[in-house]
DNA sequence: GCCAACGTTGGC
DNA sequence: GCCAACGTTGGC
């Protein structure tokens, strides 16, 4: 509890969950759910708390990159998922004594007018060490450096300035 | 849709 | 415990 605030990057692929539908959702409010990963399960499992902010990214679908933020509101309990026997995320070896993946509910905090593109995040000279923008890196939960947190926010709002029709009176 | 990079599984 | 085979991810 004494820890400093932590940010992350979460992917997922639009096509399946984007932000637009985290916007929707009751509360502005989702599980993230269906992690089936050892290290991204490592991390909601011991490392994201509440009041985490999250860079909700776009994987897969273009325009791929930083679609907007959102923040942590409850911290690691069991994913449901893994006792359902009718999900694909079923996993018969957990038990609710003894879950093997976890979940965190994240709530909407903002979406950018325009996707913070991966192609921007690699172009970024302060961004070389951000993980999404490394090869091969395949791990749907990332930490992200408070550093990097900033940036990519600030990349965003620049967007909405651009494109605020105010700007061009 | 392709395929490189990765993670997991399972035979030995 | 190694590693080939297989399945998945995700950028392009």
């Amino acid at each position: 509890m004494a820890d400093e605030k932590r940010y992350w990057l979460f992917k997922s692929e639009p096509e399946v969950f984007g932000i637009d539908d985290l916007i929707l959702a009751e509360n502005q409010a989702t599980a993230w759910d269906g992690v089936r990963n050892y290290q991204a399960r490592n991390f909601l499992r011991d490392d994201v708390q509440v009041g985490d902010e999250v860079l909700f990214y776009h994987s897969r679908n273009a325009p791929i990159g930083v679609a907007g933020v959102a923040l942590v509101t409850r911290a690691a309990f069991a994913d449901p998922l893994q006792f359902d026997e009718s999900s694909k995320y079923h996993d018969e070896k957990a038990t609710p004594e003894e879950p093997r993946w976890y979940a965190v509910e994240i709530t909407f905090q903002q979406k950018f007018e325009e996707v913070v593109t991966l192609k921007e995040l690699k172009a970024h000279p302060d961004l070389t060490e951000m993980l999404v923008t490394k090869r091969g890196q395949r791990l749907s939960i990332q930490p992200v450096q408070p550093e990097e947190f900033r940036i990519v926010v600030e990349l965003g709002r620049a967007k909405d300035l651009e494109d605020d029709p105010l700007d061009l009176i």
